[in-house]
DNA sequence: GACTTGTTAGTCGGAATCCGATATAACGGA
DNA sequence: TCCGTTATATCGGATTCCGACTAACAAGTC
């Protein structure tokens, strides 16, 4: 994948959540599913199809790859169905993309918002 | 439409952008078309079955409203094929919880792209 | 032991959305 | 007159979303 990481934005909600959930730590798909929901104070509820449908994209476009089993995470915890996740090279290049893509946009729409009563500049 | 509108949220990224583009002033829909491309830099194009769609259904959902309007636009032209749309005041509302929503993720994500790399300084 | 709740992976199928090709036509300037 | 641009719109295939469902195992409770 030489791809320009560019030329995959702009990232759906989805893919955004998912990918941003795995660049803390890597994640088995469960995880996956309460790290987003955590991460938006359970405003963004990730289903399982929109899950899976994603990390196989994702997988197929390397910018997620499956890993082998971790030993234990932090809370002990060592279930033999889980299977790991963890963000690739290239898929760290397409979020960290999208990131600042989405930094202007936020930049934009707020000057844009305020600008409710235009005075004409 | 009283929803709450944190329940359209979040935005796909093509009505993100619709949204925004009209945020700044009514518009036509060829209008928007040019106006998410600059805002965008050229990178993100909006092809005619994406834009109609979308203003078809935020239309249906109250965030967006034809207006009638025949004056004349800052380059002086009057095309009468011209059909102008502009936010309604739910629609700014709706666009303004997107905008602070993808500010803290913007924030939570800078945060982690950069806190998992410090492989070895 | 039986019961219950939570964890974990996945499938399935319909709905929603995307999006380019295409159609149509009026515009403006060479 | 002819051409490139402006402008609205539809169509249909492809992609994506997303909840309901299946299936197990885990862990704690009664």
């Amino acid at each position: 994948m030489k791809d320009d990481p560019a030329s995959f934005l702009p990232l759906s909600p989805a893919t955004l959540h998912i990918l941003l959930a795995l660049a803390g730590e890597d994640l088995h798909g469960y995880g996956v599913m309460q790290e987003v929901l955590r991460q938006s104070d359970g405003r963004y509820k990730l289903g399982p199809g929109t899950l899976y449908d994603n990390i196989q994209r994702l997988t197929t476009q390397g910018l997620v790859q499956e890993v082998a089993r971790r030993a234990v995470d932090r809370t002990g915890n060592d279930d033999p169905r889980r299977r790991y996740y963890k963000l690739t090279p290239d898929g760290r290049g397409v979020l960290s993309a999208e990131i600042s893509r989405l930094e202007t946009v936020v930049r934009d729409g707020k000057l844009r918002i305020q600008a409710a009563k235009p005075r004409r500049a």
